[in-house]
DNA sequence: CAGTCGTGGGA
DNA sequence: TTCCCAAGACT
């Protein structure tokens, strides 16, 4: 299926003059890539709390999964403590399957993209429900579940199960198109991305190899300043051989971030501070947060104020970057004594003092932050 | 396909 | 400081 046998693996690729026949659709490998490849990992695989050792077996389904899904598009730096707390909390399928869904937003805070979150329920509710508690060990089963995309499917079915499959993330992106110089840019640049991932791809250790190319483009083949000499694959790499490896894969000039604008509501009731929860979809969705007005491009002042009282704008604002548009957020406060009855209906009031524990989305915790301080 | 969806860290 | 990225998925 792959096309990636050498010829030095099989009898005599020609006899008698004739030339070889193509095997494959997609052009056969030049050069083993494999082979050294899990050499180098088997003395410098990183350790990490949800990987077996090289070689070992196949570490708990649940855990990679867990790991997977809460390493898209974050460090392992920022994974790490949230993976021993969610272990910790919900140790299986069947715990988090019935885990109080606001304590798991709550728990996931800080960690960004909620919809990570929120499918993470989701999915756990599905393998209870429709796989007796078990992941599905097919690619295209894991696809299906909530959450899983192709990465994610082609990760759990190798390191988890021991299956042969692609696992194209950003680091496998970085490493294939700098292996053989592929100029086109990205994003038209994935389809011989990824057959030429496909290509290198083992049928054994096809786990630890995803895992040992995703451990190299972390650590020796950068984004910038790639360590070659430390490489592995340097003798073999079209990048290396290029003189400017870091021109690889080629991406497309980036869109500029609009710049917009809110104001967050800082009601006060006897120690406690008035806390909502965010609709269910979209931006910071189903996460609890301060109360805000719309989010524009212009300042939009006291629009949408949570309650009918006297705020006073404080002399300062919080600014915060998401992935496409900054935001800078105006702060008002008000005071509710005496409107005790207010507020109960659209929120709750939490102790200030334990505003940490609330959960709240980073955007939201920096200007409670900031209020606390200017107060 | 292209836009939406967070955050913290490295250079 | 500013820019860019990190084990992508979903619509």
């Amino acid at each position: 299926m792959s096309g990636r046998r050498a010829c030095s693996s099989r009898p005599p690729c020609h006899s008698g003059g004739v030339p070889a026949k193509p095997r494959s659709i997609s052009p056969p490998p030049a050069r083993d890539i494999a082979g050294p490849l899990l050499h180098w990992y088997d003395a410098h695989a990183r350790t990490l709390p949800w990987r077996a050792p090289p070689g070992n077996p196949a570490p708990d389904p649940y855990r990679v999964w867990l790991s997977e899904i809460m390493l898209q598009q974050t460090t392992v730096a920022a994974v790490r403590p949230k993976f021993d707390l969610f272990t910790t909390l919900w140790p299986d399928f069947a715990a988090l399957a019935v885990a109080d869904e606001a304590e798991v937003m709550t728990a996931w805070a800080g960690l960004g993209y909620y919809a990570r979150a929120r499918n993470l329920i989701a999915c756990a509710k599905v393998v209870v429900a429709k796989h007796d508690g078990r992941f599905p060990a097919t690619e295209a089963q894991l696809r299906a579940l909530p959450g899983i995309g192709d990465y994610t499917a082609a990760a759990i079915a190798s390191i988890a199960f021991g299956q042969r499959a692609v696992v194209v993330d950003a680091n496998v992106e970085r490493v294939v198109a700098r292996l053989y110089a592929i100029a086109t840019p990205l994003p038209a640049a994935r389809t011989a991305i990824r057959a030429a991932a496909d290509a290198i791809t083992p049928d054994a250790r096809s786990g630890d190899f995803a895992q040992a190319m995703m451990d190299l483009g972390s650590g020796i083949c950068t984004f910038r300043a790639p360590k070659c000499l430390a490489c592995p694959l340097h003798d073999r790499c079209d990048g290396f051989a290029s003189g400017a490896p870091e021109q690889y894969p080629v991406k497309p000039a980036k869109l500029a971030k609009p710049q917009r604008y809110g104001t967050i509501f800082w009601a006060e009731r006897g120690g406690s501070v008035l806390l909502v929860r965010r609709p269910p979809k979209g931006l910071l969705g189903g996460m609890r947060s301060l109360p805000t007005g719309p989010w524009a491009d212009t300042p939009p002042g006291l629009a949408d104020a949570p309650l009918d009282i006297a705020w006073r704008t404080l002399d300062r604002t919080v600014a915060h970057v998401f992935t496409h548009f900054g935001l800078e957020l105006s702060l008002a406060v008000g005071d509710v004594e005496g409107h005790s009855a207010i507020g109960a209906n659209i929120g709750e009031w939490w102790p200030i003092a334990d505003i940490e524990s609330a959960g709240l989305p980073t955007v939201f915790a920096k200007a409670a932050a900031e209020i606390r301080r200017v107060q």
